[in-house]
DNA sequence: GCCGTTTTCGGCCCGACTGTTTTCAGTCG
């Protein structure tokens, strides 16, 4: 059991205690107990029992319940707590914008307890009847019961990724697979995954279904069950499982048709076709079997389309004109940008966050910290970022040639204005300007106040622009367009930021950010050291937009990258000027 | 529940925002 596992378990006897009326401050000894977890920087699992208090600094009683999770996988007040409320009452606790004590009152006053139960209550207008509720929260509720319906069922891409790697590993293991592949959303790499597609080639297909039906994870549905394809679900999360079972000679067919949108296998070729030509790749792929991908495109006169941009957006195209882009790669990455330490709400010092990067064969690290306005986040009064700056600037002479740039991921407050005066802005090698409060605005409001901090001269940076969190909270509404022609106009980069929960930028604007010039930067968003490898989904993300090595600002070398911050800056218009034009 | 101690019980606590109120509770990050 890792560290979040614990954390989780015991806000969720946080929320259920609160759920249950009981003493406030048990609530925040538990909520305590799970940030202490939080907090630190080594799995506890690995920690002798008997060393627990020790190590973790938490209470005996904390750390006995600790030791019972990671014997038990449980502990007792947890149990306790869960036996005594429904669980579709534990599940309306995931819904954003309703917390334990409204949702008790949903409980106790109206006995509802579950979310069907919820959405006939809200619907019939009794909800907002109940004391401390109104038509605007039963609206709320409505909405975000619609919003977990759509994501019910679905994985972030990271999940499905694992899923059809463990399932691709069964079917290869099969007796008869001559081949098998993961196809489908995740090998386009799309960042929510509804179905979990395999293909595999065997001969033998009964015994593939028979190992398909045996496995722990899975539940069948023989009713959409053939003898080609095996479907079902995942028993844990509901999302849907496929696996084509073909003839090894119809496997690259197969994975051709599972791989590509219908947009992409029906784009029209060229422009005046021969007569009997095949008009769309799905056409050459009812007319010939291909034993490579590679050959498909060829005979169609296309240059080789990498699996991610088989969308039929823009791809085929470029692929007649044979100008697609050489994709991005991991390796190309020579830096991270946009991370955070102890200095706020990060788990891994800045030096550890440095020196694990360093080790990695990275050349530089953005920290970016929370700014001020983020008390939740612990964010940086102005002299903790002089504390911070300090610091950097003595790891520097000691790390050298590797690199710490001197960044902060600064609110964007409601005006649009950015958090710190310009005195202070004007210290800072680069700035990463994001949205974190007030998130409820109309797209007009938002976007106004987006392209005010994209016209503030300090800002270097756009963090995730849209605040979405993926099948846990839709984005603030944005006009995309108006913000990349800004980013454009005004020479700051947009950040794809590469958690799984976000990647946002999403992949869709990319292709157009790339059009209008924007530059891009994969940024992990780190709050701990193991953050740093979420940059890989960023690249894919980037990859699907067709994001390259040049159009990737944290592709540069640590020399081109300070030299960019510096004259950057450098080009900063006095601060003055900007202050009467922001608030004038 | 936890802490700290003038040792056995009193105090513990982020601030902004929203929607509900008519002075504040609940939620969020």
């Amino acid at each position: 059991m890792d560290n979040r596992a614990l954390t989780r378990a015991f806000r969720l006897a946080a929320q259920l205690l609160e759920l249950h009326g009981e003493n406030p401050f048990k609530i925040r000894a538990y909520e305590g107990t799970a940030s202490a977890l939080e907090a630190l920087s080594f799995p506890v699992a690995d920690v002798e029992r008997t060393g627990l208090p020790d190590r973790t600094g938490l209470s005996k009683t904390a750390a006995a319940k600790v030791a019972e999770m990671l014997d038990t996988g449980s502990f007792e007040e947890l149990d306790r707590l869960l036996a005594t409320t429904p669980p579709g009452v534990v599940e309306l606790l995931k819904i954003k914008g309703i917390g334990p004590k409204k949702i008790r009152s949903l409980w106790k006053d109206l006995g509802i307890e579950d979310g069907t139960q919820l959405r006939a209550a809200a619907e019939n207008d009794e909800v907002s009847k109940l004391k401390g509720f109104g038509q605007k929260t039963q609206q709320s509720i409505l909405d975000a019961l619609d919003f977990t319906d759509q994501s019910r069922g679905k994985l972030l891409y990271p999940q499905g990724e694992e899923l059809a790697h463990e399932l691709l590993a069964h079917l290869e293991a099969a007796p008869g697979t001559a081949q098998a592949a993961v196809s489908g959303e995740v090998r386009r790499r799309l960042e929510t995954i509804e179905t979990v597609l395999l293909v595999a080639a065997t001969t033998d297909a009964a015994t593939a279904r028979q190992v398909l039906n045996g496995l722990d994870g899975l539940t069948a549905d023989p009713r959409r069950s053939g003898p080609f394809a095996w479907r079902g679900t995942a028993t844990a999360s509901g999302v849907q499982v496929e696996v084509r079972l073909v003839s090894p000679a119809e496997f690259v067919n197969q994975l051709l048709l599972t791989s590509a949108t219908d947009a992409h296998l029906n784009g029209a070729l060229t422009d005046e076709l021969l007569p009997g030509q095949p008009a769309s790749l799905r056409q050459w792929l009812k007319r010939e079997q291909f034993a490579t991908e590679t050959e498909l495109y060829q005979r169609a006169g296309l240059q080789y389309i990498e699996p991610e941009l088989r969308e039929g957006l823009w791809e085929l195209p470029l692929a007649r004109q044979q100008k697609l882009p050489q994709l991005l790669e991991p390796g190309d990455l020579r830096g991270s940008l946009h991370n955070h330490s102890t200095y706020s709400d990060g788990t891994h010092s800045l030096r550890e966050m440095a020196t694990f990067l360093r080790d990695g064969g990275y050349e530089y690290l953005g920290i970016c910290d929370h700014s001020q306005a983020a008390h939740y986040a612990n964010g940086l009064p102005v002299e903790r970022v002089r504390q911070q700056h300090q610091e950097i600037d003595q790891l520097n002479q000691e790390l050298a040639p590797f690199r710490i740039f001197k960044g902060i991921e600064s609110d964007i407050l409601s005006d649009g204005g950015l958090d710190y005066a310009p005195a202070v802005l004007e210290t800072f090698d680069f700035i990463v300007a994001s949205v974190h409060s007030n998130l409820k605005m109309d797209e007009r409001k938002a976007t106004t106040r987006v392209l005010r901090a994209i016209e503030n001269p300090y800002t270097t940076m756009l963090g995730h622009p849209t605040g979405r969190l993926l099948l846990r909270r839709e984005g603030y509404p944005l006009d995309h367009k108006a913000i990349i022609d800004a980013c454009a106009k005004h020479n700051v980069i947009i950040e794809i930021n590469a958690n799984p929960w976000r990647l946002d930028l999403d992949w869709r604007w990319v292709h157009y950010a790339l059009e209008q010039g924007v530059q891009l930067s994969i940024n992990p968003d780190a709050h701990h050291t193991s953050g740093y490898a979420d940059m890989r989904y960023g690249v894919l993300m980037g990859r699907k937009g067709g994001l390259t090595k040049a159009t990737t600002f944290n592709t540069k070398s640590v020399e081109e990258a300070a030299e960019y911050f510096a004259r950057r800056k450098a080009g900063i218009k006095p601060p003055l000027d900007f202050q009467d034009s922001l608030f004038g």
